[in-house]
DNA sequence: ACCTGAACACCGTTCAAGT
DNA sequence: ACCTGAACACCGTTCAAGT
């Protein structure tokens, strides 16, 4: 006789990717706050020290929250990147997907901006954050190139324009700033990184 | 006979100011997951229900904190700024006493950015926020009087400004950019703000 | 290799009772 | 008005033991 399929089977078989995706779930509806290792066990129907073999602390989780965050941004960027574009509309639409990615994922993006990273996974880390910002790194290079952006080294003109978007979603994260009336803005807003705050 | 004054009374007279003291001190020097009620407690050598009586629960001491935090950043930007200099020089004092301050108050810059306070206190907060923000505001409305700024809704244009100082802080708080170089280039920083990425 | 169950040392919060 | 002490319902982490 084969064990009844109602029942859990002493193994899990697949708990790691199990508690990763409650606690995407967690953090998208009530925040990292409540964000449990046991409750997260008991919703996966396991013993509480069962994430312990696959998480060796809760950070750890936290941490591999962070870095599947990075992961989603950077596809996200890539995605909405057309090359082709004029400048200014190329960095308008890079722009709208990182202020879209911020307002669906709040708590998700404070996670993955909190400095208390383990020391073992910040360079892993590190990547995953300079893919996300690769996307405005290449539009720099691609646009500095054709003479459209000032001379001068491309990681600080890189710098200067992914903190006037990740400022402003910080903003919009918190609620300093309201959604719609920066999304309405958004184009003018990159309007004015381009073209700075000086008449011309 | 008076009771020993070496021991402590049954009231301790500033219990408030002193647990925010303390919890300060276990912010700059631990961060904010170090941050327990009832170790503050101890340290004030009180009961662990003590504290209970001067904040509702947890979250209204962490509020507390963070209006204070802003209370110090507004008044630090206040006495940075200096309204006879010109314009770039005057943002750049600015932008320099804001990000000491993140570099300085990382914690408790990312406490003061946390989006989870009370309803009841986040009207205090805005305020708080608004007085802040509030240096920038005056240099920008001031700026655009002489016409060195561009004509706009100056409110959109501060947002501009204060972004890209807050995405600046943000990467250097969580350790995504490096303090030093931060610093080194922050006038360049400035200077792409005021002038813009496109050549002129 | 993976999970359980018990144990340990912590939490935040509440509430009657003390001063 | 302010604080204590006990109680309650949670945590994260560890570790022998089970499958």
């Amino acid at each position: 006789m084969a064990p009844m399929p109602t029942q859990r089977p002493y193994h899990h078989g697949d708990l790691r990717a199990t508690l990763l995706k409650s606690a995407e779930h967690t953090l998208r509806t009530r925040g990292a706050a409540a964000l449990s290792l046991r409750e997260l066990a008991r919703e996966a129907g396991v013993s509480h020290a069962a994430p312990g073999r696959h998480f060796k602390d809760k950070q750890a989780l936290l941490d591999a929250l962070a870095l599947a965050g990075y992961e989603r941004l950077a596809q996200t960027l890539e995605t909405a990147d057309e090359p082709g574009l004029a400048l200014e509309q190329r960095l308008a639409g890079l722009a709208r997907a990182y202020i879209g990615f911020a307002v669906d994922n709040a708590a998700l993006l404070e996670l993955m901006f909190a400095r208390k990273h383990d020391p073992d996974v910040s360079e892993q880390l590190a990547a995953a954050v300079d893919r996300s910002v690769g996307s405005f790194t290449r539009l720099i290079a691609d646009a500095q190139e054709r003479g459209e952006i000032v001379a001068g080294d491309p990681e600080r003109i890189t710098l200067v324009a992914a903190a006037g978007m990740h400022g402003l979603a910080a903003f919009i994260a918190n609620g300093t700033f309201p959604v719609e009336e920066a999304l309405a803005g958004l184009d003018e807003h990159v309007h004015l990184v381009l073209h700075g705050l000086r008449p011309r």
